[in-house]
RNA sequence: GCCCCCAUCGUCCAGCGGCCUAGGACGCCUCCCUUUCAAGGAGGUAACACGGGUUCGAAUCCCGUUGGGGGUGCCA
């Protein structure tokens, strides 16, 4: 391969069975949304061409490396139904193969000892006009190993290191650019870059499918192949970012980007994997909400598009109140379970699911979130309906009179009315209409009195689930309340 | 600062030189349905950043400008 071309894609792109991608988290944070979207990605592409996808634990970085993240990060990828091929691979167990490398680099040259400290890189780019970055300093030193050396890789000083993007077409560094850069810490552990120089072809990643933000990286980790002698044909595909309003990339510490979170507000995994697809990608047909098989088929990783994407909550959630009404109701129910129980605002010992079936289709349409579910049905199994006062003011506030006159009413009839919706309804109906009340303020009293609220189910299975003796004690209470 | 990248409705995608008086989705607005809220149905609002080329013809190709982002760690 000629200079200068070095990850060019030649002739002989592997594709269908031979495709094998990799999904490389560091496990430094919980699984985020850009992670999750990278993942989903390889997967898709590695589903789609009926290759493999594998896991590599990024944890080269002890010290920022947290054990227990890994298991949470599996975890997230479960939920979400992205499965890998075979067993993860930890870099922290091949230390030797990255430490090996590095003395390889050494022998032939393309590395050496470095003794300058980040304050002496710092203090010299500053003294030099303010261009950060190391000078070269210890090049020529020879230096052997020492306490508190590193070692830095050589990089050429004239011709340009290129590669051909899959998303983004050709991307040329000019080698002059890129500093001789640290490859192996002062402690002895090899950096992440030549990790993944030897990981990569070492493991027969044929793509390399990763966010944007690692592009600049490209060149160095091509340079330490080539100087290695390793195959540098890896093709690579640079994912545009995901950001924020301010159209910044995500960021942990400053937006909302934890799977978990995501999982516990009560997102559904098929609408998120199905609302993440749709970042940098788009079906040919513009169908965007549809079963994963459909989008594994229709995903073309040179259909990804270039420019960065704004994580749209608005849009997610709408997908999640489709798929959550796409649910079987049985289904629904079991979903809803961790609602129910771990984070109900009822005590658990007056849950009664017979109860809740009989209202879960009603809640089902009604809500964007799991997360909702306790709100539309709290008041029955709450002793007492909560009381949500801009509801008290809407439908007693207004006019108490008609609000008195039609509890009034109401309580007189259901001391003897058949207990079910319809005929429920039907006295709200007909009272409303002999007090000559606007239709607004036929059910809301009633509503408000019992559920606590303007909004929820409706109200006639409301009143029927809750029973006689209750809704009357309920009514009652509001009256009271009412003359006050 | 330097390097790299990006640029179609508010947002996410479609558009790959004529099919574009630019299409879909989310949002927003209106109407229908409705004794709550939703759901559902019917409409509507809204974009090719700017300037030069190339071409018979450009949202689509090229150059520049402007704007935005990413990187610039002994993190990944």
């Amino acid at each position: 391969m000629a200079p200068g071309t070095i990850g060019r894609v030649t002739s002989a792109v592997p594709s269908g069975s031979d495709v094998r991608v990799r999904f490389a988290p560091a496990p430094t944070g919980y699984l985020h949304l850009g992670g999750a979207r990278t993942a989903l990605f390889n997967w898709l592409f590695a589903r789609q061409q009926g290759g493999e996808l594998v896991l590599r634990i990024e944890d080269t970085d002890a010290e920022r490396s947290r054990f227990e993240l890994i298991e949470v990060i599996y975890r997230a990828l479960e939920w979400l139904g992205i499965d890998w091929d075979g067993e993860p691979v930890h870099q922290s167990d091949r230390s030797e193969l990255y430490r090996a490398a590095a003395d390889t680099l050494l022998a032939s040259g393309h590395a050496y000892w470095c003794d300058c400290t980040p304050d002496d890189v710092k203090a010299r780019a500053e003294a030099r006009g303010g261009k950060p970055g190391y000078d070269g300093h210890c090049r020529d030193r020879a230096l052997g190993p020492g306490p508190g050396r590193v070692v830095r890789f050589r990089t050429p000083d004239d011709g340009e290191t290129a590669f051909d993007d899959l998303v983004r077409g050709p991307i040329t560094f000019a080698n002059a650019e890129l500093e001789d850069f640290v490859i192996v810490r002062s402690n002895g552990v090899p950096m992440f870059l030549v990790a993944n120089a030897v990981d990569d072809p070492e493991m027969g990643i044929t793509h390399i499918v990763r966010g944007e933000d690692l592009i600049n990286t490209t060149p160095k980790v091509l340079l330490l192949r080539e100087a290695l002698g390793v195959d540098t044909s890896a093709v690579y595909a640079h994912l545009p970012l995901i950001v924020n309003e301010k159209r910044q990339k995500l960021s942990k510490r400053r937006d909302d980007v934890s799977m978990g979170d995501y999982i516990e507000r009560g997102y559904l995994p098929e609408a998120m994997r199905n609302y993440l697809a749709l970042l940098g990608w788009g079906p040919p047909d513009g169908v965007e909400i549809r079963p994963i098989a459909e989008i594994i088929e229709l995903f073309r990783l040179e259909d990804v598009g270039k420019s960065s994407a704004f994580f749209d909550l608005k849009k997610l959630a709408s997908f999640n109140g489709h798929y959550i009404r796409e649910l079987p109701a049985t289904e629904f129910v079991e979903r809803s379970t961790h609602w129910l129980f771990d984070k109900a605002p009822w005590p658990a010992e007056r849950f009664h699911a017979a109860t809740f079936e009989r209202l879960a289709p009603l809640v089902q349409e009604r809500v964007e979130l799991l997360s909702e579910v306790p709100g539309y049905v709290d008041f029955v199994f709450l002793a007492d309906p909560v009381i949500d006062d801009d509801s008290w003011a809407k439908a007693m506030g207004k006019s108490p009179d008609n609000a008195r006159a039609q509890l009034d009413a109401v309580l007189e009839a259901y001391e003897t009315a058949t207990w079910e919706a319809e005929p429920l309804m039907a006295v709200i109906a007909e009272s409303g209409a002999r007090l000559g009340l606007p239709k607004k303020q036929w059910q809301a009293p009633v509503r408000v009195a019992v559920t606590g609220r303007t909004v929820g189910p409706p109200l006639g299975e409301a009143l029927e689930v809750l029973g006689r003796d209750e809704v009357l004690r309920r009514l009652r209470a509001a009256r009271e309340r009412l003359a006050a």
